[in-house]
DNA sequence: ATATTTTTTTAGATTAATCTAAAATTTAGT
DNA sequence: ACTAAATTTTAGATTAATCTAAAAAAATAT
């Protein structure tokens, strides 16, 4: 009944994130890659999304989303950090624990649901990980966060997100006590390896990699 | 990666459902009627789910649930009822405009989302239309409603739930003041057609057909 | 500029879920 | 107990989403 299926989606989704990462046409190998596909099955979808006219899609050359492509990929990732927020504020989940379900959540296909799940929210701005959720026409805000590898010794910065979400990588940041909103001080940055001691909160302080910090979003105070 | 689709999960659902009803075997076209498909892909179907153990079936003989199927189908029906408690609850939707959005939402696969939902909404033991919720083993209560057309002149019941749950019914026992709880004590049965005058609580009597009553499930106090 | 490598598309299959039409089986009616 | 009617199953297609292998196009390297 809805007009886009699951699948569809999810391919829409990821042609999103990857076109909004490179301002670029996005291959098809990209697109096989996250949706653990191979390029032979993505080009057949292509095709049938270029049909759908919800991308822009010549032969060779790339796909980008139309319009109403973008439409729809929003719509999703609205969804899908809704549902992220509704499990960890609601229901308990840790941050690293939300990602999976929210993948199914975000294909349940009720406007009213979605617009009665923001407001028994109260209408958050980001997800459990720091992501803006667009509103319901699709609109949110250019967040212009640097990365914790950009910040130099001795300032401090302010926690806003992460640009990795791997359950792996999250859980490591908890364990550190690294949350949305902390005080990150630089204390030293090895000029070695760029390896970081940090400082969060009033903690004492810790090494983290450089690798780390380049997956972490901060901004200044 | 969950072992039954939602396509099996649904056939599943239809089959306890019948099953519990007659308590017998279930034919193919209740089947293909309930799913809204054809006998002949039921036919496929019950193959099928025979192959994976879930439905005793033999050709031509109709089918029943194996205990493997019948735990399958007590989780959905678990899910089912959880999100439409929600629902009502914690999001305000009416009773009547809940169904089509549970459908969807009972298909998701998470044993810890189900633990958690179930613990949010304070382990409920009915949902919003009375049905009883199995709980995380799959055992729900045995109830044993009258319907209001059992009643006598006189009496007075507890509306304890629908056997019909139809958005059209549903909205019209809401208009009539008739909800989960309310007391209902019969005026008069009109001895022809068998309609009532009843009074919910203590608002002035109103007439119901037959048909009503029949579909509205009480306790004698 | 040509040859090699990489990327992408097409060709041809496969699986799940559905359909229509035809065949088989069961049930019901006399 | 037969015959007719109803039900159910099978046969053969169709659509969506995927795959492997082969062909075509584009990018890269000498
Ligand atoms: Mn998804
Ligand atoms: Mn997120
Ligand atoms: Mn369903
Ligand atoms: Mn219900």
């Amino acid at each position: 009944m809805p007009i886009t299926s699951f699948t569809e989606e999810n391919y829409l989704k990821i042609i999103y994130k990857l076109s909004a990462e490179t301002n670029a046409e996005v291959s098809t190998n990209a697109v096989a890659e996250l949706t653990q596909t191979k390029a032979a099955s993505v080009s057949d979808m292509l095709r049938k999304l270029s049909d759908k006219q919800l991308v822009h899609y010549q032969k060779y050359q790339g796909v980008t989303l139309t319009s109403e492509g973008e439409r729809v990929a929003l719509k999703v990732i609205r969804k899908h950090r809704l549902w992220e927020v509704f499990l960890v504020e609601k229901l308990g989940f840790n941050w690293d624990e939300v990602h999976d379900i929210a993948e199914q959540l975000e294909h349940i296909d009720s406007e009213e649901l979605v617009e009665k799940l923001d407001e028994f929210l109260a209408f958050p701005q980001f997800d459990p990980h720091g992501d803006p959720i667009p509103d319901n026409s699709g609109r949110m805000p250019e967040l212009r966060y640097h990365t914790l590898a950009e910040v130099k010794e001795g300032e401090a910065v302010l926690m806003m997100g992460v640009s990795e979400h791997s359950a792996a990588f999250l859980q490591y940041l908890a364990k550190s006590g690294v949350s949305l909103g902390a005080e990150i001080r630089i204390i030293e940055i090895n000029a070695f390896d760029k390896s970081l001691s940090i400082q969060v909160a009033q903690n004492t302080p810790q090494f983290i990699s450089h690798e780390v910090a380049k997956n972490l979003l901060v901004k200044f105070k």
